[in-house]
DNA sequence: AAAAACACTTACAGCTCGTGTAAGGCTTTT
DNA sequence: AAAAGCCTTACACGAGCTGTAAGTGTTTTT
């Protein structure tokens, strides 16, 4: 079983958290102390860090690199308002998680989405038996896509993925991008589309095949 | 389990396979009637044929041709002296059953190295753990060499599967080619490694780590 | 031991394909 | 209807793969 650390100072968002991972399987450790947050971490070996950015004392930030720095642990960064209690909201952390962990497993490196699996490193997309290289680009988009769950994801963080930066963006490279995506997501016959979210960003949703009038 | 049908008019021979066949939990359908082969294949239904390509009657050859025509059943072709009675023999044609039979499962092309994967249509190579995208012609050779299981692959194969053509061989292209591919092989830590056959071809062998004083 | 045949290496130049740029059209919002 | 955001297309640059060429090793043959 995977244990799963939660560093998170709201003990209403902490239990509820801990909660929704105890009915996934999953064995949870909460920090409750906050001080010596990295060596608590770090004597109950976890396999993933649940861990929330305003802490007080060492700021989130900061306990990050620590980590970084002293292990391979993976470290799931949340800001508050990131994963309210909708359940929804749960079940695209859930698959957040699963992914996170599947990649740091042996044989990690496939992402998995609906229908089909991604080679993080080549980019190679199987589907549907086949199997099909994706340029560099592509194959980030659909990484950051993919580890996204089906989440909005701001356009900064494609170009952080895509380039590197976040500094500067060039909205229409950005956008050249992901239009060269969609066409060969059509051409492969995939069931997800992405979708514009206005003034923030995309996301990658369930196609709904146009079966009108 | 799967089925293969053995087409080869010397009987003793056709026995031989037949027993290494079962004793690989293969079922075997034996054709001993030389006469209107096709349709017989074509009744029994099997995974797989092999197939003597000195045949009496219609020959070996246009047999092979009827069949592509008619079905996608993988033929593997063997030629009397390749697979005389020793064991080694015996073990690197079921290495060869098991790749081709492998490809034409559904999940397919995915080729068996030892210590690593390949994948025929993207030249994607999975070894511990990390997974690397091969340049298409070194892709192209790996994927010969494992189709022959060790086997000695002459040069006018390796020709033909870089540039599907054996007539014309540039021995120097090729040459080239190999020396690439050696290289990448080095920098994966690929246990085997390519071993020239003075005037024939190259095999593909478990390399033996110099250990000596 | 010399020659011939074969095997290997390296550097260079052409080409393919992915990528960013630019310019303009389309669609939604105000 | 004007503005803001989103999309498309064509073009040119550049990285990386490939074949060519010329020359060096190495093994076999005479």
């Amino acid at each position: 079983m995977k244990r799963i650390a939660i560093v998170e100072d709201e003990r209403f968002m902490r239990e509820e958290l801990s909660d929704l991972l105890k009915k996934a399987g999953y064995a949870v450790d909460e920090i409750t102390v906050f001080d010596d947050v990295a060596g608590q971490l770090l004597s109950c070996a976890p396999d993933l860090i649940l861990l929330d950015l305003n802490l007080p004392g060492e700021s989130g930030f900061s306990l990050c690199r620590t980590l970084k720095r002293q292990s391979s642990v993976p470290v799931l960064v949340l800001r508050a308002d990131e994963y309210l209690t909708k359940p929804c909201r749960g079940e695209r952390l859930l698959a957040r998680i699963r992914n996170v962990l599947k990649r740091f497993e042996g044989r990690g490196n496939l992402l998995e989405g609906t229908g089909y699996l991604l080679d993080r490193q080549t980019y190679t997309l199987y589907i549907q038996g086949r199997s099909v290289l994706l340029p560099k680009n592509q194959g980030k988009l659909l990484e950051v896509f993919l580890l996204h769950g089906g989440e909005t994801v701001p356009k900064e963080e494609l170009c952080l993925a895509l380039w590197g930066t976040t500094e500067y963006i060039d909205e229409n490279a950005l956008q050249v991008n992901l239009t060269r995506m969609k066409k060969t997501m059509a051409g492969l016959g995939m069931a997800q589309q992405i979708v514009p979210m206005r003034g923030v960003g995309y996301r990658l949703v369930a196609k709904e095949d146009g079966n009108e009038a």
